[in-house]
DNA sequence: ATGCATTTGCGAACCATTCTCATTAATAAG
DNA sequence: CTTATTAATGAGAATGGTTCGCAAATGCAT
């Protein structure tokens, strides 16, 4: 078991919740999630390992992390809600509209600006999305690496 | 039939559309929204001024529309796609993710940023796509009204 | 007006998600 | 360790948005 999905089952038991088998495995699998998965994705993999989980545990078990904090659920594309471990760092991304390849960045600027916007609309920030679209600059134009 | 409505019209004719009485409704339905309606909720507006009109016709005719580039179709909130006319000004969203209700809101400062960034990691930004996800602030904690 | 491709309406199909409920299992107490 | 309590599980049905398939209706060029 990685050491994250070990940090989600204590928080879980601190929480009050009872660990299980199914939890232990779920845990494994959305801590060592590097992409986004939706929860049928999740469901995927986690009946790889014990094929008896339901996907109805699934569900609920990505609730229950989501619950705890540790775990973020979005809605992004096409109406499926994306889990994502909420330790790894913030990152936005970039999609090369000629080539369509994913390039991931961060703002601390864009950042700020945006809990910025949001209070003053009378909100509190909780979580953004935000990708650009461009296309690749002529190699001239470009910032040059070090030589 | 409203203004905005007619130039959705005649832009799906200019796409080579055919143009129908249940296209012309959808059309001055959507036109007429400043809120941000999901399909089903096109459909009650649709029906209620013909109830012959489909479910399908509507989910077909908006897609008919996103094509045309007429209309933006986002996915907000729990799966569902929701629809804005394209003609307003360029303005990104923030969702409160309690009501899920769909504030707008434009910041010059972040668009600048964005396209700074871009540049830095290499490409010329086309386009982009920002939504905020936030929680009411307590009334007191909000930003006064001007006494 | 006529022919034909596009649209429509309807219901079935799909997919993600939630719910129900009988059964199983984790935890606390003895 | 055993038991009682109560939460968690699995299976499948239910829900809600969205898409599909097809026969019937309709727009549009001629």
């Amino acid at each position: 078991m990685s050491d994250a999905a070990e940090v989600l089952i204590s928080h879980c038991r601190q929480a009050g919740q009872r660990i299980t088998a199914p939890r232990r495995i779920i845990a494994d699998v959305v801590a060592k999630a590097d992409d986004h998965p939706d929860v049928p994705e999740i469901y995927r993999r986690v009946a790889a390992i014990d094929p008896s989980i339901s996907l109805s545990t699934v569900y609920r078990t990505v609730k229950v992390f989501a619950a705890t904090g540790l775990v973020e659920r979005h809605s992004f594309a096409g109406g499926r809600v994306q889990i994502e471990p909420t330790s790894q760092a913030h990152h936005d991304h970039l999609i090369d509209i000629e080539s369509g390849a994913v390039v991931e960045f961060r703002s601390d600027e864009i950042e700020r600006l945006q809990a910025l916007v949001a209070r003053e609309l009378g909100f509190e920030l909780t979580a953004h999305r935000l990708v650009l679209y461009g296309r690749p600059l002529a190699r001239k134009a470009r910032r040059a690496r070090k030589p």
